[in-house]
DNA sequence: TCAGATAGTTCGATTCATAGGAATATTCGT
DNA sequence: ACGAATATTCCTATGAATCGAACTATCTGA
């Protein structure tokens, strides 16, 4: 291994995965300060990615993907309102939906976040190679789609949303035990 | 642009920032179910990531890291102690502090998650030559480092977190108002 | 050595945000 | 016109966080 010039293909490789982890711990922080900003909590976060990806969302649409209860989908939906970052319509064609959609002006706050860094982006990219701009392309979108397929198995919904009584079962916190015994 | 053969290299750059995106959205919402199935709200989370990264952390610190009081900090190492994620110990040059280290055997259920799309990592990775892993693993880290340094911007802290009293002043809930007026 | 400072925990009371259930209003489809 | 579907409101429960104050164990400096 490790011939003469450069690293070895498993240091290379090895490399690359830590740097694949950083970069995703990065992201999470990264989204997290930016919902943080805008007081949004997991749910709602997630739910503006929804909104992002899918476009427009009923609330019933909402709440399956959520695994939210009714209920708890119009608080969430007066939340995001309140925050002026969706806005609530009408289904022309069914009037009792209520379809969400962005609302462009509010959400500008957090997408100028997103807009910086792909503005950075750009500028890193500026080295590469176009084979290698494919590349990482290509690995990007490989991973992702890993990644899409474990959030299905693993299911989005939050802990708190769970049936609440599995929840409940398994509870019994030692509350910080006894401390304070002489020998640690 | 557009040189006969491929993409021209604007497209080629402009697809690689819409596929980090992607990557990155992905990333959060993988981290989160992970941490939905182990129960976690979004402090314990960044908790555990502290620890991850810079390794045992006394209560203190994660005050600080965390801008939680102190005895918000005791009942958050509870209930990662009563997950079996994190123990108690003592610091033996101090022994007044408590120092919160990870319990492996707890983490493994996070950490085969992640060994998980790890392995996968690996098997992606064959197809590429020796320039282009070079090439990823650059690209992962700069992007990392540059979402490192927005993060110190705009700070960790959550909202519900904050000063709270600051928080409380920007708060008129409209409480959905008045739907159901007949039109539209 | 001893007084004061530090680190963390406990307790009680309180606030706040988020979630769920039951009942209700509106609209759709037949 | 009736039953189902959709979303809302009201009410309640729970978890996470706060504060203040008391307390324990430990360290430090005069």
């Amino acid at each position: 291994m490790s011939s003469g010039k450069g690293k070895s293909r498993e240091v290379l490789t090895s490399e690359l995965v830590q740097a694949a982890r950083r970069s995703a711990t990065m992201a999470v922080l990264f989204h997290g300060a930016i919902a943080a900003q805008f007081g949004l909590s997991a749910t709602d976060t997630r739910t503006m990615e929804l909104l992002d990806r899918l476009g427009p969302q009923s609330a019933g649409e909402i709440a399956t993907y959520t695994g939210l209860a009714p209920t708890s989908v119009t608080a969430l939906i007066d939340r995001l309102e309140a925050r002026r970052l969706v806005r609530r319509t009408h289904d022309p064609n069914d009037r009792r939906r209520v379809v969400v959609v962005r609302e462009p002006e509010g959400a500008a706050g957090m997408n100028g976040h997103y807009a910086a860094i792909a503005r950075t982006t750009l500028t890193l990219l500026a080295r590469y190679s176009e084979n290698e701009l494919r590349a990482i392309t290509e690995f990007l979108n490989e991973s992702a789609t890993y990644a899409e397929s474990a959030v299905a198995k693993l299911g989005t919904r939050s802990a708190r949303t769970l049936p609440a009584k599995e929840e409940r079962e398994r509870k019994q916190r030692p509350r910080a035990s006894s401390r304070r015994r002489r020998g640690e």
